[in-house]
DNA sequence: TATAAAAGTTAGATTAGTCTAACAATTATT
DNA sequence: AATAATTGTTAGACTAATCTAACTTTTATA
């Protein structure tokens, strides 16, 4: 049985090398700085890790996954985003509330609990957040995804998902900025990257900050990847 | 905030002088078997408990709670009894398999979270082993409680509650015997205490450390503490 | 009441996860 | 290619919760 800890240190490598698509495996800093402790605890951990067989590594390596390395990671990411659509949809919290109530309810293991959960929430697809939630067998739908950042002046597009984080979801909240609404880049400016955003009946100038942690797709073909107009 | 073990103990306290009536301290020796830990670890423990004023206690002493700790205790106990009834009522655990699961469950902090969870499970009054739910202030009905070791042969009894542990609840059901159900000492064996019981169509022989586990109330008058018939 | 038994404490060790500070290896830059 | 900057490792220390083994206090009993 896997600690809170090991656990924590899985879910953040399938974050790093299976949903950041750039690549499929990660600096011991890189880990560090995302999990909030210092390299020379990532150091041993990592070691610990690989002789668990759930990572590959060696001294002055990058980290990579092994398959059992990624099945419990996205196990981990399977519990807290069912227990987030839980939050939300039964309970009556807001999409801002549920993340960090996932981060403990997440580490209950029992695979019997999640299933039953699974079933009494009629098998969602997706979290609150608009993430896609892994089956059983750990898989996940893993769309191209293209966020805010990048897209292109003037093009029409619709916020298909959010990056799981209270600041942004509270920021978003609070300009009335919303999962599935259709919004426009205005301008962006090359200097420092604030862009001028229209949706609904507003307009806001926001910061590559926020632009970099929502997702978007084409509004007219819903894809990420499309070539309309 | 209290930690897991923390907690644990102020649980196990609560349990050994609110619920067991005898008496409102106990050892360090009881204690320890209790929480199946060494009796030299629980002195180290209720010295760090004192200093947070969660227990009183002094050296070769008896340990009792404060109203501090009593309280913190209680809400464990809220917690762990509230989700019970979520597994039992909501996900179709069966009452023998929720207990493991609630022991996790119940260390999720949130007073928000768990209030939400009441309000969905529509305020229940007892969990899925007839035990009462403390309320948000940590209040209890505190019955009167007599067990199936204690009444006297022949008279109808009913059972009102059972001790959540685990092995009782799996014993129970090989031998068909629920909660709410009617019985009857037809003899009780003074040598050892094995003690033979009717309800509904069976008869079975069962052991003390089985009685001493099952609540009862009068069959007439519901009552733990009757002067029927 | 003296002594034996039971109950409780202390000291020292262990494990997991973390830290800091000093050092080593790798990568980038001039 | 030499050196600087970045990245990663090691050693040693700390905390929480536990243990064992030796010791002390309290309680029960002969």
């Amino acid at each position: 049985m896997l600690s809170f800890t090991e656990e924590n240190y899985l879910k953040a490598l399938v974050e790093l090398t299976v949903f950041d698509a750039d690549s499929d495996e990660v600096g011991v800093n890189r880990l560090a700085t995302c999990l909030e402790v210092k390299p020379a605890t990532v150091s041993d951990m990592v070691r610990k890790l690989r002789n668990k067989s759930l990572v590959n590594y060696e001294k002055y390596g990058k980290v990579s996954l092994t398959s059992e390395g990624r099945l419990k990671g996205m196990m981990v990411i399977r519990r807290h985003r069912l227990w987030e659509t839980f939050l939300s949809s039964k309970l009556g919290f807001s999409w801002d509330e549920v993340h960090e109530l996932a981060e403990e309810l997440e580490h209950i293991h029992s695979e019997k609990l999640i299933n039953r959960l699974d079933e009494f929430l009629d098998f969602p697809e997706f979290d609150p957040h608009g993430d896609a939630i892994p089956n059983q067998k750990g898989e996940i739908l893993l769309p191209f995804r293209r966020t805010l950042s990048e897209i292109e002046v003037g093009k029409r597009h619709r916020i298909s998902a959010v990056r799981d984080q209270t600041e942004v979801l509270q920021y978003m909240d609070r300009i009335e900025l919303k999962i599935n609404q259709e919004v426009t880049i205005e301008h962006r400016e090359a200097f420092d990257g604030l862009t001028t955003i229209t949706y609904g009946n507003r307009t806001s100038v926001v910061s590559p900050k926020l632009t970099e942690n929502i997702f978007v797709v084409c509004a007219e073909c819903g894809k990420a990847k499309c070539s309309c107009k």
